[in-house]
DNA sequence: GTCAGGGTGATACACTGTAACACTCCGGCA
DNA sequence: TGCCGGAGTGTTACAGTGTATCACCCTGAC
């Protein structure tokens, strides 16, 4: 869907490739010991459907079905977890989550590309982008934890057919 | 309160100095031919008279007294103005405002350093980390538009003295 | 005087997120 | 077998964040 190589690991990132990304968050939970739940698995499954980012709600909605009613706040409580694993991303900008395939130890060092025009999400790291930010910090005498990057603007896909919504 | 120097402009910015901001907003609009009213006024003031972000409810709070009751509506619209004339920053990752004294054109470029210990908000640039974050974009074909750029950890105060809350 | 536009007040509502408690399931252990 | 404790989930309630809509007021232009 959106093809522009180069700036990811492979395949299997930010959504399209949920069987993947389950796989991957499955064996990865096996080997650090922890339960990969059914409620778990899904909510990873409907965000890695999506190349756009979806909200707690959406998520609900979507799990939902007649004989099974997923609460906001069983997908909050999977959406920490996955979240603290590093499977799925939170866009502070929008209040919603990404998956991500490529587990980072820690999600540090992550650009999120958000276009405005089709509302996919990309996501990219940056070595330069990171050692300069490090010596910013230093410099304010600031020790980081963690911290957030997100951009807004145009992706190559949306560029390349300007009138497209 | 936080003075390590030269990751600022100058003076008043960030909180703590409300007269100086309050007086640059109001030259400015009178220079952009823009309405300056008490509502804009008083919402500017309650920002920036503190270093820690403030949520538009809180605003809301200070600013009603006995006989004046301030909707949050209403601070949200006057909230609004102020970020697109660049006297305030939404800080995503805490939906909360910061007030900044120097007036960017735009407000990009801008690092937000977000202290977990004392709260307070400091706010940098850096025209290396823009400078390579703007041939990561080029490289993975994506015109930006804006951004964010937040980071949360210990500011060089809390840093000094460790056990403080 | 009327009219239009910008700003504000007020109510209602949608969306986002958390607290608290009860229940189930499962593994360990006497 | 029965008990126990922890993790995960369901449920309700509620707090916090943000927007839509309409009415009203003020001001400046005609």
């Amino acid at each position: 869907m959106h093809d522009h190589a180069e700036t990811h690991d492979a395949a299997g990132c930010c959504g399209g490739d949920a069987e993947g990304a389950i796989a991957r968050a499955e064996r990865i939970c096996r080997e650090r010991d922890l339960q990969f739940t059914r409620l778990r698995r899904d909510v990873l499954a409907a965000v890695a459907a999506q190349t756009r980012p979806l909200g707690a709600y959406d998520i609900a909605e979507r799990l939902s079905e007649p004989g099974r009613r997923v609460a906001a706040v069983s997908v909050y409580r999977a959406l920490d977890f996955l979240t603290e694993q590093g499977f799925v991303h939170r866009i502070a900008s929008r209040n919603a989550f990404v998956s991500c395939g490529h587990a980072h130890s820690d999600g540090a060092g992550l650009v999120f590309l958000i276009c405005r025009s089709c509302g996919t999400i990309d996501e990219t790291t940056s070595p330069e982008v990171e050692h300069q930010l490090g010596r910013t910090l230093a410099k304010a005498g600031f020790k980081p934890v963690s911290r957030i990057l997100e951009v807004e603007g145009e992706c190559e896909a949306c560029l390349g057919r300007p009138t497209e919504a």
